[in-house]
DNA sequence: CTGTTAGCGCCTTCAA
DNA sequence: TTGAAGGCGCTAACAG
């Protein structure tokens, strides 16, 4: 690995100049013939700057940390995907981190936090301990911000949830149902009160009641949406149709349906939030709220950026555009007599 | 942040005896008295030493990098999981970066891979040209390990692919069927290679034809394992079971039967592989083989300290263990007469 | 127009 | 038992 002062040496300058015009230093003048002795020594011998010395030397790493729960989860990955892309723009690269190691061990969270091995820190939390916990302390050494939730104090960027739940009741509405029920979140999360909030919205603007039986935790996870329906079925008569507020627990309540030997769409009408790609394969295909989940990477990385350039940025903002989207397949139908 | 120094000064000493006690170097004699002092005020003054200065002292980043296609496939998300917690026990952090991005922009490249901003590279092929090109170039500049497929001059680690897909048609085999049909992976890579192999020679051992008509790539998308089976439809009368060499896919593969009107497993048996989370909640739930995914993260990342440690390594090596495991559920049955 | 110098924070001989 | 000094590779003042 050649160094800045192979390149000048190679080039007969001192590597100080070697810098400058590798940089493109403004105040520098050259000799055109200097300059290019210099560039083309550099491309002769594959010169790349050393990001350790440069971190050091710019006391900035060039990189941001992601810290999530659980990667498998098929909403997070999109919102990575997203914030890759953006960071990537932001000649920086991206470390991954899990909440519950970081929680764990404090090894592992004075490496990527307060090592500065990150400029700042993306955060997806899940609404567990781990998370307060992790958030309070990175935030007091970071410019750190909440993706997809809000939290106090820290910036955020999330989606609108409230709208985008009452965009699936209202479909549900619209199809005649009158008997409806809700999996929502669990966790103690924003986007779970948003949700509900926009849910019970709309059946209040349709002059429908909001059946406490009916209201069910079921998660964002298969298993969690599979039960929370069980739950629900237990403590009486389904509604006939169910508003679940994640795509992977739709997904569990649709296993559930088919354990109860309810028929989907016929006799339990399910809409998902999240157009994840398994939901157009899935039989029946899942109807869902689709939400800007790419967009909502992008985003959080581009305030991280804003902060760590020390401009002034609103606490908490919304992705708007694109909007949530209704996309309807064939998991809900029109409510029928029974 | 305090600095070494600031801890020295506040301990009374200078910052080479802090950075010794801290580091505990065994050549170091110092009174008790003078560690206490120095330990206590480091732990006051919450110190924490500066990632970017060790990196460049010692000439290694503290970080691995993880090149993937696509986050959001399962597959992947459970080797990264593996991956993770891997590198959090060699000390280490996670950076995440996107092959095909790395194969478009050579800043995004070089500033992963040629600026030392990584000790070594895990490599998740995919079979493109990409992975080819960003492959050459980066296991020529770091420490390499190709996961999940094998890749000539490259230490690699892999599955037992052969005995996983020929564990998958014998189970097909077992059931009575005798005209079985293959889903298998697209891309250039080995372990398309080998499962199909795995397949044929079950087919082989039992004293079955492989029928050209029913070979046919499925890829790893729901898209491609739908469009797989619809393409082996058009061409004449399907197998009464289909082997489909990636959980993903084989998902794709029921919706494809759904649109044919074959109900699963009565008139088509599926078998998947991989358990990924959705396989036991769709319905029909999927019968796959399940294959140590998590141990794989873990044994590339194993795989690629001892490589930066500079230990001699076996060029390829297979994940035996856990075992592949066949995860009997409900898409696959006996074959019935027709 | 270009070279010299200093220092980012850390670790590691070598001296004292 | 501890201090002093040098240098990892780079950038940014300041000289010349």
């Amino acid at each position: 690995m050649p160094t800045i002062k192979d390149v000048a040496r190679e080039a007969g300058v001192t590597h100080a100049v070697v810098s400058r015009i590798l940089n493109e230093d403004p105040t520098l003048t050259v000799r055109p013939e200097t300059r290019e002795r210099v560039l083309s020594a550099a491309a002769r011998l594959q010169y790349i700057p050393n990001h350790a010395a440069r971190a050091l030397r710019h006391a900035k790493a060039g990189a941001v940390g992601l810290a999530v729960h659980d990667i498998s989860n098929p909403v997070y990955s999109e919102i990575i995907a997203g914030a890759q892309t953006a960071v990537a723009s932001h000649e920086s690269v991206l470390m991954l981190a899990d909440v519950d190691e970081l929680h764990r061990d404090a090894s592992a969270f004075s490496r990527m936090i307060t090592s500065k091995a990150i400029d700042g820190l993306v955060f997806l939390p899940a609404g567990t301990r781990a998370d307060e916990a992790v958030l309070r302390a990175a935030s007091s050494a970071l410019p750190t911000v909440v993706v997809n939730d809000r939290a106090p104090g820290v910036h955020s960027v999330s989606l609108d949830d409230a709208a985008a739940a009452r965009m699936a009741t209202e479909h549900l509405i619209s199809l005649g149902h009158r008997d409806i029920g809700v999996l929502t979140l669990d966790g103690d999360t924003h986007r779970r009160i948003d949700r509900l909030a926009g849910h019970e919205a709309a059946l209040r603007d349709a002059g429908l009641r909001s059946e406490a039986n009916w209201i069910e935790n079921g998660g964002h996870t298969l298993e969690s949406g599979r039960s929370g329906l069980h739950r629900m079925a237990s403590r009486g008569p389904l509604p006939t149709a169910v508003a679940v507020h994640n795509a992977t627990a739709a997904l569990g309540a649709m296993r559930a349906a088919a354990e109860l030997g309810l028929a989907v769409p016929r006799e339990l009408s399910i809409i998902g939030f999240h157009d994840m790609s398994f939901t157009g394969f899935v039989t029946p295909a899942l109807t869902v709220v689709r939400l800007a989940l790419t967009e909502l990477g992008v985003r959080a990385v581009d305030v991280v950026f804003q902060l760590i350039g020390g401009e002034q940025v609103e606490e908490t903002s919304t992705v708007v555009d694109p909007a949530p989207e209704l996309v309807i397949r064939e998991s809900t139908a029109p409510v029928s007599e029974r």
